[in-house]
DNA sequence: CGTATCGGTAAGCTGTTACTTACCGTAAAT
DNA sequence: ATTTACGGTAAGTAACAGCTTACCGATACG
């Protein structure tokens, strides 16, 4: 749904999403089902969600009353690619900081 | 200097962090030359550097009068195996959906 | 139909975050 | 020794994030 990996990092940073993403990650699930387990309430689930579906992590899957949450796997590989990209300039970086040490 | 993926995942949701991280990426810098090319104050930079440093993203070297920081490739790693692990749980769950939607 | 289940949205409170300016310590340079 | 350069910390403020309760629409079920 968006490209942006600000929101996704974001998205992640949040102790309460990252468990709803892990717990996605184990099965697709109903929101009632994923705020059972946890000590906060229903809507703040349904937030937390709204959030993680912008950044485009999940997605929806409506099945009669209930809506199925998946993880989209697309929006986690958006983010590794980008730390990858990231970490190559890092280790560049630093092996030419090294050989400059060399010197 | 920290494990916590939620610091690390929290810290690179910061539009500013990030394009610290990636001007950082392409050769270590003192603070003030990291300053100098945005439009939030000096100290707001140091602000946001101590929280990079926290989560582990970034180092310190001090030199002179000049605190050089370099990206912590450990802890863009630690990022890339976190979702690595992600990843592959997603997949394997979306493989799990879509046998059983083939019964 | 009416009623229950499921879940998203609204409004409001509270703690946290990102910024500012002002200040201070330390190292180098004159 | 004074001054300049550099950068971290303190205090205060304004915006934002995460929570709650209350509410409402929509599907399924009696």
């Amino acid at each position: 749904m968006n490209t942006n990996h600000s929101q996704a990092f974001l998205a992640l940073g949040d102790p309460t999403r990252q468990l709803l993403m892990e717990r996605l990650a184990k099965r697709p699930m109903p929101v009632g089902k994923l705020a059972a387990g946890l000590s906060i309430s229903r809507p703040a689930v349904s937030q937390h969600l709204k959030v993680l579906h912008n950044a485009g992590l999940v997605t929806v899957q409506q099945e009669g009353t209930r809506n199925i949450y998946h993880i989209d796997p697309r929006g986690v590989e958006a983010m590794r690619t980008y730390l990858d990209r990231f970490w190559d300039r890092a280790l560049a970086a630093f092996k030419r900081a090294a050989e400059e040490d060399m010197e």
